[in-house]
DNA sequence: ATATTTTTTTAGTATAATCTAAATCACTAT
DNA sequence: ATAGTGATTTAGATTATACTAAAAAAATAT
């Protein structure tokens, strides 16, 4: 594995998500939306993990991510996600707080660490947020997953993750008791608008727009 | 207090332990060695930490610390100690393994991970090689100590600390059974080289130089 | 007291990551 | 088929940290 600057570590990680894991090109603008640099930064580092191949890079045409990258990028998320699993289940963070954190500590380089942290932390396969953890070689436990507004009325499931972690989305959630593990049913569906009526953990019953329902995602079970 | 960047972090606490916790006068050159930098880098850097006003710099005749200045080098400490605490307790680091990943951590600028790791650890007051944990507006706590080889025949106390920190010395003291808080007593004392014979927690016995003795700190306690 | 040595600083260069402005390429719409 | 628009790259500048070589200041030794 090639050695990766602080910078090159978080414009490759940036890569692997826009990708969706490999699977798409991704365009200098998008990455220069997403890295929150200009364009023309996005070009030069480009050129620099092109050198270090780590992605395929074509100019003009974007880039995909190499096996190489992909094993990098998998590795960087794998710390991520252990950081945030430590930061939420041993120091009390509320899974709002946990990114900004994990996406410095991401970055410590040392793999007795991050082997020991796994072990303290008892090899978890999910991240506060319900995204899977990456193994040391990169494997990942994927659950099926389907967003809660495509569920029909009386389908059940739990909550395995949310697509938007923003801090005020998580607070939203947070304040209705909607934590990743509960189990919903959908009691009703709003034609009009396609909003929900949703039972949470057979207790609380509630509402919920279309756009919440569409960033969280359910395993289903009936 | 003013940010510092991750060069201007090191270069301070390098300058707040060489000059002593601030008593002392630190040159260039002596700088230079600790750092693993040139003389003229170190230079450059006088002048930037001067700017920022957390030392006192008069070209050509070295550093002092200002009172600023120390805070942030205590803050950094507190930092770097408390990962140690986490990574030997928690983690099973051996206490010769942690240096290097503490001096990464030592960085992570998040206050509120600072205060929940101190409480998530007990808010411990000494790090595992016994040197005292600055607290959140930087007082230590400092124990009496004064090295083994000062000690005269039946004189008794505990471990609090070590000097030299080196992975070799911290093994051999592992080997012999020697660890913070083991509690020793001089049974003699070799004229000749000021090798010291030693009962360690009223067990063994063991014969150690002048030089491993100078660099064992000891509360003496008889 | 001056010459020599040592220490420290200055000047100029290099690499990494960013920027702005200008140039170039690709795509789209007639 | 080409003009115009938008995306992308290149060129040149900036800041941070380091380097080497040369100059300058301080310390030392006769």
């Amino acid at each position: 594995m090639p050695s990766l600057t602080y910078a090159e570590e978080n414009y490759l990680k940036a890569i692997y998500h826009l990708s969706d894991g490999g699977k798409n090109n991704v365009s200098t603008n998008d990455l220069s939306k997403e890295m929150k640099t200009k364009p023309a930064s996005v070009s030069d580092m480009l050129r620099k993990l092109s050198e270090k191949e780590v992605i395929n890079y074509r100019k003009y045409y974007g880039v995909t991510i190499t096996e190489e990258g992909k094993k990098s990028a998998l590795q960087i998320i794998r710390k991520h996600r252990l950081w945030e699993v430590f930061l939420v289940e041993k120091l009390m963070f509320s899974w709002d707080e946990v990114h900004d954190v994990a996406e410095e500590l991401e970055h410590i380089k040392s793999p007795i660490l991050i082997q020991r942290l796994d072990d303290f932390l008892g090899n978890p396969k999910y991240d506060p947020h319900g995204d899977p953890i990456p193994d040391e070689f990169g494997d990942v436990k994927a659950r099926p997953r389907l967003p809660l507004n495509e569920l029909m009325v009386n389908d059940g499931g739990q909550i395995v993750a949310v697509k938007d972690s923003s801090a005020a989305f998580l607070r939203y959630l947070d304040k209705v008791g909607a934590y990743i593990g509960a189990r919903i049913k959908v009691l009703d569906k709003v034609e009009f608008d396609g909003s929900l009526e949703i039972l949470v953990d057979n207790k609380k019953t509630l509402f919920m727009s279309k756009d919440v329902a569409g960033n969280i995602l359910i395993m289903q079970t009936s």
